[in-house]
DNA sequence: AAAGCTACTTGATATAGATCAAGTTCAGTC
DNA sequence: GACTGAACTTGATCTATATCAAGTAGCTTT
């Protein structure tokens, strides 16, 4: 994919702020390279969420469990940033697990790291106010669909907007994901197929 | 409440990042009064949301309309930020509508005003996406109880986190907010009232 | 390539909560 | 301060989706 795994990374931030070399340079140099083997736990409930991931290849879920049952509430993939932010930003044990689902590589940074970055150079707190937004959003369209969508409604907007991901995605992550049982989303996959 | 209406969003900000007096001589130069009666609409769908806004006191709601069914994303109120943020940040026209429940005033600022409160000092950033990251872990926990919970403990944890405020707030937009029925809402007061 | 898991499928049944319906209480208006 | 419409309550019924169950297919590991 990137023969250089900061490129991954510079691609994703540029979207938000464009760097010269130089701020670029700085904005990198705390980053360290992580990677993990399909099925392992990253972040583990009651843990403080360390860093904050940049996935350059792979995928992650990040989910809770309430009396044995796990709720989804997404995953991460390539070219997208990833961690258990609630804890990240309060510093307070998670109830959340990360775990990833294929074999996965990218960057990753430290909160301290992280927070030093902002004094560094305000582009780089643009940057993370504009992750901020953008992640505000697309909590907002999940709420809407969990709230007003029936079963079908969410099972077809989800391979509308996502064709390709739900390949790489177990089904029962999916049903999970869309808040309804892995019984309920096969059932609408054999409906939808004819 | 306050005499000065700007001490109410000093209060707020401060929360975030402390300002001395030239700093926050600059950063709310360019918010401006604004008061609503009970019931009207503040920002209504397809419109691109012109403000971000901060209540000093009343009540507003935020919903969207799905066939004729509304629901309730969450409530702003004394000392709260409030606006349609995905509209405002995206520039698109809402989905979403904004309406007082009571007599509510405050101060807001336009978009391009905001965008430049970050030009004129970092620590203006860091308010904004402080306030964005606490947005984020909010709508998280919201999802995790609609996804997770029953009624009766949604009903639950709502009287046991904001007694308060859900004196003011009709039921029907209480039950709409936990995702349920208004005659479900009602059945469980009166089951829990024993 | 057989064994052993786990993921999926499909059918039968159960249920939480929605919807429909008919009062009743309450708040705002003239 | 009576009138009117909306908000709430309570009961009866319905339904989408969960749960339970049993079988099948598909990976993984040796």
């Amino acid at each position: 994919m990137y023969v250089n795994s900061l490129e991954s990374l510079r691609t994703s931030v540029e979207r938000f702020v464009a760097l010269d070399e130089e701020e670029w340079k700085q904005f990198s140099m705390n980053w360290i390279p992580f990677s993990f083997d399909k099925g392992e736990t990253v972040t583990r409930i009651d843990q403080v969420e360390p860093y904050f991931y940049h996935v350059n290849k792979g995928l992650m879920r990040g989910y809770f469990d309430a009396d044995g049952t796990e709720y989804n509430i997404g995953f991460s993939y390539d070219g997208d940033y990833s961690g258990i932010y609630d804890s990240f930003v309060t510093r307070k044990p998670s109830d959340w697990t990360l775990e990833t689902l294929e074999p996965t590589y990218g960057l990753k940074i430290g909160y301290d790291q992280f927070e030093a970055l902002f004094d560094l150079n305000p582009k780089f707190e643009r940057w993370a106010r504009k992750f901020y937004q953008s992640a505000l959003i697309g909590l907002g369209l999940f709420i809407r669909g969990l709230l007003a969508d029936t079963a079908e409604e969410k099972y077809r907007k989800l391979i509308a907007r996502s064709p390709h991901v739900i390949q790489r995605i177990p089904q029962k992550h999916l049903a999970s994901y869309l808040g309804m049982s892995p019984e309920t989303y096969s059932r609408l996959r054999a409906k939808i197929r004819d």
